[in-house]
DNA sequence: ATTGTCTTATTGTCCGACAATCTGCAAATA
DNA sequence: TATTTGCAGATTGTCGGACAATAAGACAAT
């Protein structure tokens, strides 16, 4: 008898290659701040405190140079890279055009379950807003656009935008929690994501990228005005 | 006396790491199909036809990896990625929002350096056509979005688009020599080509990236109706 | 203050080793 | 004959050590 097409259930077969896990360790160090921007990361530092040895630091650091998180310094080794202002502005309208890109996508071929669950997430964030829980609602707007981006079937944006949120994260957290953030963003934001999902639920797919991409914008000119009124900390401080 | 801020002349300061050439080799053997799609790449092989260490072909190999030129089978190792169809089209359809937002950034920030080399290559362009030289037509075709790319003054996507096309090439060729090759295609790139050119002229940035994405994508359009028309060959032939 | 030299920390590269795993094939079995 | 089992070979995954090449900082000499 042979075994059915469909596996029940999939087994996570290739135990992770300990390299990928010193890598996923490495990355989420400079992610989450631990590592900071312009640090240096010897490779004996990281075979020690990893416990592993040079032969997968080195490969794991291959990987993240080309990912951009670290720049590497020839008979120096490598630095967690610094982003300038302008280098952020342009990782944020990259973003932009590529999530419209997955909006338009998604909008042209979507199926239904993707449909229900980007519903249930835009319901959530909305109800979760007006009812002034921030933290529901931001989870409800994340959820969102994962769902979008996942349900493009693009085999290629989700990695992409995966490598830029890497880069980026940083700063989001910084957009997010800044004194002088607009009082008025929140709302907008949830205005765009309404924008957005009515256009979807109309199979607007035109619609859908640019209404993706101007809130994706707004939220970048919001995060860029507040880099701007506070320089040198920013990079300082994390 | 002290050194002026900028350099008078640019060294070339780190001669080649052995480990860049290797990377180096490997990809342009991938993208001019002397590896073709899914064939194995052992490092055993790989060590000796370079002529160095299996560390160094490891290391190049996880570069390859990330930017999506192989896939790495556990235990198994690495195969030239194979495309789908739909993968390929989707890489175009990344392709052409990058072109947009740079032309677009290139309308907004271009100096006068680059808007002259734009309008070489453009002139060059149209003039090769109408003389009826595909050879020094396309030549200027490539220099112009060359120079559109990268005098976007982005730092990312020029690096992003590099990667991109190393994994489309292969495709591209194809187009440009199939022999059921539209013969309006060629007249209706220089059309493309004339009409982003006038929009970044006028400093029309909108305009500039509408045309770009436009033409990029009817000359992915074109890609995919040959490749329709010859579904195994292509990933056999190459 | 500038230049030259030495020392040290670190990367760049190579090598050899061995366990873990996959593959294909042959032998054993039903 | 068809299926399962088991084994051998090939290849990757990971380790440790080794040594040359280079960069950076300290220090001495001019």
């Amino acid at each position: 008898m042979t075994l059915p097409a469909a596996p029940l259930l999939e087994i996570a077969k290739h135990a992770a290659p300990l390299r990928q896990q010193v890598e996923h360790a490495i990355r989420e160090a400079i992610i989450n701040g631990q590592f900071r921007p312009g640090q240096r990361l010897t490779e004996r530092e990281l075979t020690l405190s990893l416990g592993v040895s040079r032969t997968l630091v080195r490969e794991a650091l291959r990987q993240l140079e080309s990912e951009g998180l670290i720049t590497v310094i020839p008979n120096r080794g490598p630095i967690v890279r610094e982003l300038s202002t302008e280098e952020i502005e342009d990782l944020y309208a990259i973003r932009a055009v590529l999530e419209g890109l997955a909006a338009r996508s998604f909008a042209e071929k979507a199926d239904d379950d993707n449909l229900r669950l980007l519903d249930q997430a835009a319901t959530d964030a909305i109800q979760a807003y007006e009812a002034g829980d921030a933290v529901q609602a931001l989870d409800g707007k994340n959820r969102f656009y994962d769902i979008l981006v996942r349900g493009s079937r693009s085999p290629a944006i989700p990695a992409m935008l995966a490598t830029l949120q890497s880069r980026i994260r940083q700063w989001r957290a910084i957009g997010m929690t800044h004194p002088q953030r607009s009082s008025t963003r929140p709302q907008e934001a949830i205005d765009g994501l309404k924008t957005i999902w009515s256009a979807i639920r109309d199979r607007d797919a035109a619609a859908a990228e640019a209404a993706t991409r101007d809130e994706a914008r707004r939220g970048a000119a919001e995060l860029m005005r507040l880099l701007a009124q506070t320089p040198e900390k920013v990079s300082a401080r994390l």
